[in-house]
DNA sequence: TTGCTCATGTAACAGGTTACATGATTAA
DNA sequence: TTAATCATGTAACCTGTTACATGAGCAA
């Protein structure tokens, strides 16, 4: 039950239309959290009806007009109080892991290429975590656009990074033990 | 979508009723996925009616009847299936991180308190993993009723260790980079 | 006598995904 | 001319949670 609260805080920073909050999530939180478009759309609206947010419609010509949603003084109340309070324990789903679980069942050279599937993926976002996220934090930084903020938002980008070298040395490690003759290492 | 699939894979083990399932998830899976019991009972119901289930209706005097359900030859097949296409990636929603990005608008000895929280409960459950489950799986190679399934859940306990020590490692770095002065430290 | 274990479920709701519908502008 | 971007949504569906209902037996 984030999604609102996470709306609350990027509607906080300033003004936004749900198709931007969509834009701004591919940009920053999606490895942390996602939402649809459809779902953004309802969450607002029910948001609005909650007084935490209000909305200017802004009419263009032959383009659908622009609803922008601003935080009211509740909105922000609401986003403090969540804020402070202890942060719920999400369970992790990893259809992965179940079917490591059940490998026994499995073909040993399919299971082989699922986990360097796997650690291909994680590698990849290390890549881009380091190469392109990282220097975006940076910029913004130096820019003294949000100089305190991104020190946050580099702490949850660490997080990522952890995670990801954590998952390519476990599928490493999975990989070796089970033993797969090099000949099919290709 | 990996709830038919997992009933599937823990009623290959044996026949099952729906509660002892729910006892199955607990005991084992429960760290990589879960289902509360009203969620067991409709898939299962839907999993016969696809034909990947039978049941008996053991009846017993004064406690309600025994459904137990065992696996068909379809859905053995199905299961398969499943365990060879590769994993659906799923996506990480944690609202602990969400507050981290939000970081700047907190209290910070309170986001502290967050992270320490979040640095106990990886803590504890690290020892858990190592001194109750790591046993039992040992337990079960050892007695050779699965000894060769239990080397793939000692693969997935891997997993879960891992994890909660790079949690731990992650607050941390992340309470030290807060730097609150040391006369708040209880 | 309080609460846990066994054992089934239904009903209602909350949260998330997919498909569908519309339509102008602009870049390759 | 094909696809992407901007911009709104609705409808249907799937998945997961919570509250409610029933009821015996047993241990502290």
């Amino acid at each position: 039950m984030s999604l609102p609260h996470t709306l609350l805080g990027l509607i906080n920073y300033h003004p936004a239309t749900g198709y931007e909050i969509k834009a701004a999530f591919e940009q920053s939180i999606h490895f942390f959290w996602n939402a649809t478009l459809p779902q953004i759309y309802r969450t607002l609206g029910q948001m609005e009806e909650k007084g935490w947010l209000s909305v200017t419609v802004e009419h263009q010509d032959g383009k659908p007009s622009r609803k922008v949603y601003s935080i009211t003084g509740e909105g922000r109340e609401e986003f403090r109080r969540w804020l402070a309070e202890p942060p719920e324990i999400s369970p992790h789903r990893s259809p992965l892991l179940i079917k490591v679980f059940f490998g026994n069942q499995m073909d040993q050279n399919n299971l082989a290429e699922i986990l360097t599937g796997c650690r291909q993926q994680h590698a990849a976002m290390l890549k881009k975590y380091r190469e392109e996220i990282m220097p975006v934090i940076q910029h913004f930084s130096e820019l003294a656009k949000a100089p305190e903020d991104s020190r946050f938002w580099a702490l949850s980008l660490d997080f990522g990074i952890r995670y990801a070298e954590m998952v390519v040395e476990w599928c490493d490690a999975a990989i070796e033990s089970l033993g797969i003759s090099s000949s099919k290492k290709d």
